[in-house]
DNA sequence: TCAAAGTGTGTTATAAAGTAACAACAGGTG
DNA sequence: CACCTGTTGTTACTTTATAACACACTTTGA
């Protein structure tokens, strides 16, 4: 895999690993600053690391529910706001919906990309984008927090099964 | 006003003159595709024409009450089905709210710039960003067929109000 | 040792955003 | 006129998200 822009969601991986250094990222990154990955974030966070897909709060709800171990949406919703601040997973906006990180740990302006047909996501660490972004924020004076970066389409295995 | 990246919005301007000719825009566009802009449309239309800023379609029906003219949910999501499908009108998809479009006419992949202090919205014609999109896309073999910019952060006034 | 304060969770209820389904109407066209 | 198409009206509902308050647990410090 290239370091540049890594997919990681459209192209075959072992999964088992990619799930489990994630888990193992965000406890050392919430041993180191203090903060605690308590029982119903990492399981919040165990749904989201299932696929590479994004997942809405009232899915993850019934996951929950057909786990034997229902809980309210208050609940979901702050394990989500914890595991998106800390930078633990992401909210794709035109999805209402959550995904795992796929870079635990890096300092990264995400940028997705979205398969319409298969539901799959992936994240880009495109350097291009975010400094594409931050020159038109800088070039009118704006200053710049935070962007959101969603581009739909199909991916590399839908496009093939569309031809 | 440069050609590049035209804000419109965080930029002082003739607003009535904005307004006037991003109708006039749309009625041109209707009547050459044999599109209507019916009563209902031109209405949502001209409500979101007032300011650079992003209304939720709640906050539509709130005016359209106001108006003594009042409309039910349906109304208002078909009239911005309509406007956002053709390009008269964008959806903000970070704030769940709909912007008109400051360029109609002109075929474009927007991107946006959500000042979070006060609330305006402009709406850049960076090619850059695009570009970078499109290049990351196909570097990975993505089929791209819609994406969603969104900057959040300071427009000039507010930067300059927080120092 | 006991209060006070902070943090996370449970619970109920409700707000905000968006859609399905069907009836009605208006304008053209054969 | 009868028919078709596109738009709107209307009711009810689904999905997404949050407010508010009670409770439990831990840490801190007097």
């Amino acid at each position: 895999m290239t370091e540049h822009t890594d997919p990681l969601g459209f192209t075959p991986h072992n999964h088992a690993h990619c799930r489990e250094s994630a888990l193992q990222a965000a406890e050392d990154t919430c041993a180191r600053e203090g903060l605690s990955l308590t029982k119903q974030r990492r399981r919040v966070l165990e749904l989201l690391l299932r696929k590479h897909k994004a997942m809405g709060a009232y899915e993850l709800l019934d996951a929950m529910r057909d786990d034997g171990q229902p809980a309210q949406p208050p609940t979901v919703y702050r394990a989500l706001d914890f595991l998106v601040s800390n930078g633990f997973a992401h909210k794709i906006e035109r999805l209402n919906a959550f995904v795992a990180c796929a870079h635990p740990g890096e300092r990264h302006k995400p940028a997705f990309l979205l398969c319409s047909a298969c539901g799959l996501v992936a994240e880009m660490r495109s350097q291009g984008i975010g400094e594409a972004v931050k020159a038109a924020a800088e070039e009118l004076d704006f200053a710049l927090e935070r962007m959101v970066v969603e581009a739909e389409g199909l991916c590399p295995q839908c496009r093939g099964a569309a031809a």
